[in-house]
DNA sequence: GTTTGTGCAAATATTTTGCACTTGA
DNA sequence: TCAAGTGCAAAATATTTGCACAAAC
């Protein structure tokens, strides 16, 4: 009558995908992520790069926002506290802010319309200082 | 030596497609403004309601967003200044928000790191009223 | 009559899924 | 052992594009 002791597993693929995501300080799409863990030499699936990351983002482990290109892309989160991102467009450098302003903006104005459940969705793209002088 | 009057044409796909904007208030998919002009016998293909909607969106006759599903939303703009919006996830029915807070939070923030041209993404998901109920 | 718009079919891009195989605990 | 993870190929989804034809001005 033991519990089957599910989890998440160390495995190669997820270990090589946390490390990058950790030496990286940008917002990265799913492709990017594979495309330099195979120029790493690293034996790995875009599929399982997908699922994993998904997972990652379950477990609120990573942060994901769609860029305005549609893509999803990807970081590890900084601080615990929900905050937004202000993302460079170009490089996907990301600096994260502080969010309870907008957050009571928002809630206030969901309770005036009688929205329940909210998700809220908040990014600021931009251009960063370095792109942006280029 | 007329200049060529070049400009948007006064189709009828077009005008149906405004039509059926004016008489919702709700956020709507290409597909779904699609299905509904082909329910009520326009002739009229995909491509142009995707053509069309891009045009009006450029022209800020329409207000987009992408749902968290990642599909491109479409709604006719109701107030000229810059809002954002309360949006319903089940049903689509929106509420516009004055976004002047959030505008200057934004700003302050991007001046502090750094970014330039800006361009804000922010609408609040969740339950309306009706739907909440539910 | 010329330019712009239309619409089909096909292409693109991103992400997900089926399924047989591998691997970690 | 055996449930969880992997990866290929194929599917699914949303949107865009090439091109011949039609419509607007």
């Amino acid at each position: 009558m033991n519990a089957p002791a599910s989890g998440v597993r160390a495995t190669r693929q997820r270990a090589a995908i946390l490390a990058l995501l950790d030496r990286t300080d940008r917002f990265r799409s799913a492709q990017s992520i594979f495309d330099e863990l195979r120029a790493d030499g690293h034996g790995i699936g875009l599929t399982t790069v997908y699922r994993t990351l998904q997972a990652l983002v379950a477990g609120e482990v990573v942060d994901v926002l769609r860029s305005p290109a549609g893509e999803s892309l990807y970081r590890r989160c900084e601080t615990e506290e929900q905050h937004h991102h202000l993302v460079c467009r170009r490089c996907g450098i990301a600096a994260e802010i502080p969010g309870p302003v907008v957050e009571a903006w928002a809630r206030e104005a969901a309770a005036h319309h009688g929205f329940s459940e909210l998700s809220r969705t908040l990014e600021v793209f931009g251009l960063c200082r370095l792109c942006g002088t280029r």
